[in-house]
DNA sequence: GCACACTGCGCAACTGTTTGCACAAAAATT
DNA sequence: AATTTTTGTGCAAACAGTTGCGCAGTGTGC
C-alpha cells in the first residue's frame, strides 16, 4: 500500500539516463535515439508511469480545471448545464470543480477566492440571487482570469455570457395566454434582485401593452424561492377580489406552488386560471394538469459556456472581445393553459 | 491584466529578507522578530498576498480536493448527497471535484484514472449501474488512496461505505402494502446488475414469505432507467390476466412511469393498484395521487461519506478498519397506497 | 574571560516536469 | 586532416512554498 506513483526520476535511475532524457523520450523528441526511446517506453509501460498532473499544473502555474459556481445543483437547469459543461470540458482535457453558492453572495465570494488561490484556469458562473456587488468579478478580470456567465449574468461586468432571451420568452408566453382569451394575467416573479426575473417582467409588460392591456401592478409579485414565500404571494393573487385568469411564473417550482395555492382556493386549472412555468423541469409533465412551460436548453447552455471559456483560456495572450450568446428557448404548451379560445 | 499573483519571493525582495523569513513571519514563527513580522504582514496585506494552493498541493504531493463520482447529478439523491459532501468537505478545507459516470463503467474507470493522476486526496463513489468489474477500486486501494462508497456500493471491495438498509426499507414498504390488504404485490426493480435493487428484491421476497404469500416470479420485473423500458415492463404487469394489487418500484422515476402505465390501462390508484416509490424526490408529493415513497437521508449520506473520507485522509499513516454506516430510511405514506384496510 | 544559550535570519533541499543551453562524440563536409 | 554539422545526452533553472540546519551576533552565568 501507499506506493508512490512512478516518476520520471524512477525511470531515469533504472535506465541510467537523466530525467531530461526520459522526459524527452516520452514525448518522442527527435534528438533522442530510437534505442533509448524504446527502452524508456518499455519501462514506462511496465511501471505504469503516468505524468503527475499536479506537477504539470504547478509548472504551468494553472490547474487544468474549471471552476463552476451555481446557486444550487438541485435546480434542474443547473444540473443539466453542468452536464453540458462537463461534456465539453472533459473532452478538452479539463476537470470541473463544481461549487454551490446556495444563493448566498458571501459564499459566492468565498468560493471564488478559494478557487483563485487554487489557480483554476477559469470560471463559469451563474449568479446567486443575492449578488448585488460585483467586485469579486472585476477582481477576476484584473487578474486576467477567464470568466463566462450563464443564465444569471451580470450586466455590469464585460465578460462572455450565455443566456436565453428572457424578454422574448416571457413575451411569447404572455402572448400565448392572451391568444387563449386571458386578459387579467399575473406575474409571479423571483426575488426582485434577480435580473432575469426583471427581464421577464419587461417582456410580460410589453406583451400586455402590445395587446392593449393595462398592466395592473397588483398582479405582479416578487417572491423568494422557498415554498412558504411562494404560497403567501400566490394567495395574495388568488384570494383577492378579482383573481387573475392566468399566471406566468418565474420558475416551474414557483408555478407548481402557485398551482397549489389555486387549488386551495378552489380554482380549476386551466378552466379558472391558466398557469405557465419556466424551465421545463421533468416534473412539469407529470403533475396534474401538466404544466405549460418554457424549455431552456440547459445542456447546450453549459456546453456553449464551456466553449467560450476554453477559447479564452487557450488564447490568453490575445484579447478577445466578450461575446453574448443568446440561445433560443421554446414554449411547451400543455394542459395548464388549455382553454378554448374565445 | 494578467498580473501574476504575489508570491513570497515578491515580498522577500521588497523587504530585503529571504523567502524563508517571509514564510515564517506569515506563520508567526517565534524565531522571527516582531519588527520583521509586522513589516511582512503589512506588505502582505498591501500586495494582497495569498498562498498559492497549487504550490502547496504540489509540495504535499496531494491536492486538497476530493473526487466525487456519481452516476448522474440530476438524480435527486445524488444532488442532495453532493450538498452534504460539499458542506463537510469545504468546512475541512477540501474542494470537491464532481464527475458523472453516466452509468457507464468505462467512463467511471476513465474518471478515476484521471483523478488519480491529478492526485486528489481521496474518492467518494457511487457505482455506475454497469460496473461489474472492480479492478479500478482495488487499484486505488493498492495505491493507498482513501475511498468511500455510498448508496451503490461494492461488496467485493473492503472499503468504508455509507448506505441505507435496503433490505429493511423494502421489507417495510411491502409490509405496509400487505397491511392495507394487498396480496398480489409486484416489484419493478432496476437493472439486474444493480446490487441495491437485488437487496430490495430480497426484502420484498422476505416480507411476502413472512406473511404467507407465495412469490410469483412473473410479478418481478427488472427494467432500465429510461422511460420506455419502464413502460414496457410495467405493461407486462398491468395488461396481464391478473394485474397486481400493488407495485413496489425501485425508484420514484420508475414508480411514476409505472403509474402512467396503470392509468393507461384504466387502473385507478390507489383503488385498483397501490404504488410505492423510492427516494422521496420532491416531485412525489406534487403528482396525482401523491406517491408513497421511502425517504433516504441524502444530505446526511453525503456528509457521513465525507466524514469517513476525511478521517481516512488525515490518518493515512494508521490503518483504519473499514466501516459500514447504515443510515435509517423512512417510509412516507401518501395517497398512492391509501386503501381501506380489509 | 570563557563557555554556553538564545535570537534572528539565510542556505539549501525537496516536491515532478519541462526546456534552453552546453558539451562531447560521431558524422559529414571542406 | 582540419573544420563544421549533426546527434545524443546531461545540467540546471524554473515553478511557490516549507523546513531542518547552520551561522553569526548578542546576552547570560560563573
Amino acid at each position: 500500500m501507499n506506493k508512490r506513483q512512478t516518476t520520471l526520476k524512477d525511470l531515469a535511475e533504472k535506465l541510467n539516463v537523466s530525467v531530461a532524457t526520459v522526459s524527452r523520450a516520452l514525448k518522442d523528441h527527435p534528438r533522442i535515439s530510437q534505442k533509448t526511446k524504446e527502452a524508456v517506453w518499455q519501462l514506462a509501460a511496465d511501471l505504469d508511469y503516468e505524468p503527475n498532473q499536479l506537477a504539470l499544473s504547478f509548472r504551468n502555474r494553472q490547474m487544468n480545471a474549471i471552476g463552476v459556481v451555481v446557486p444550487k445543483i438541485i435546480y434542474h437547469l443547473y444540473a443539466t448545464a453542468i452536464s453540458g459543461i462537463e461534456d465539453y470540458a472533459n473532452a478538452q482535457g479539463y476537470n470541473i470543480i463544481i461549487c454551490q453558492s446556495n444563493e448566498s453572495m458571501e459564499r459566492e465570494k468565498a468560493i471564488i477566492n478559494e478557487l483563485i488561490t487554487s489557480q483554476v484556469a477559469g470560471f463559469i458562473i451563474s449568479l446567486s440571487s443575492e449578488t448585488n456587488n460585483f467586485d469579486h468579478f472585476t477582481r477576476l478580470q484584473k487578474k486576467g482570469i477567464p470568466l463566462v456567465f450563464f443564465n444569471r449574468e451580470c450586466e455590469d461586468v464585460d465578460a462572455d455570457r450565455v443566456i436565453i432571451d428572457n424578454f422574448q420568452a416571457s413575451y411569447d408566453a404572455v402572448d400565448h395566454l392572451i391568444s387563449t382569451g386571458c386578459r387579467r394575467i399575473a406575474y409571479m416573479g423571483g426575488p426582485a434582485e434577480v435580473q432575469i426575473s426583471n427581464h421577464r417582467l419587461k417582456g410580460y409588460q410589453k406583451a400586455l401593452a402590445d395587446n392593449g392591456i393595462t398592466v395592473d401592478e397588483r398582479l405582479v409579485q416578487h417572491c423568494e424561492f422557498d415554498k412558504e414565500s411562494v404560497l403567501s404571494h400566490a394567495r395574495r393573487l388568488v384570494y383577492g377580489p378579482q383573481p387573475p385568469e392566468a399566471i406566468l411564473a418565474f420558475s416551474d417550482q414557483i408555478a407548481i406552488n402557485t398551482m397549489i395555492a389555486c387549488k386551495e382556493r378552489g380554482l380549476k386549472i386551466p378552466e379558472d386560471v391558466s398557469i405557465v412555468g419556466f424551465n421545463n423541469e421533468p416534473v412539469t409533465e407529470l403533475i396534474e394538469p401538466p404544466l405549460t412551460t418554457i424549455d431552456q436548453p440547459g445542456f447546450l447552455m453549459g456546453k456553449t459556456a464551456a466553449e467560450l471559456l476554453v477559447r479564452q483560456i487557450e488564447n490568453s495572450d490575445t484579447v478577445i472581445k466578450p461575446e453574448k450568446r443568446i440561445l433560443s428557448s421554446t414554449l411547451i404548451i400543455r394542459k395548464s393553459t388549455n382553454r378554448n379560445r374565445l
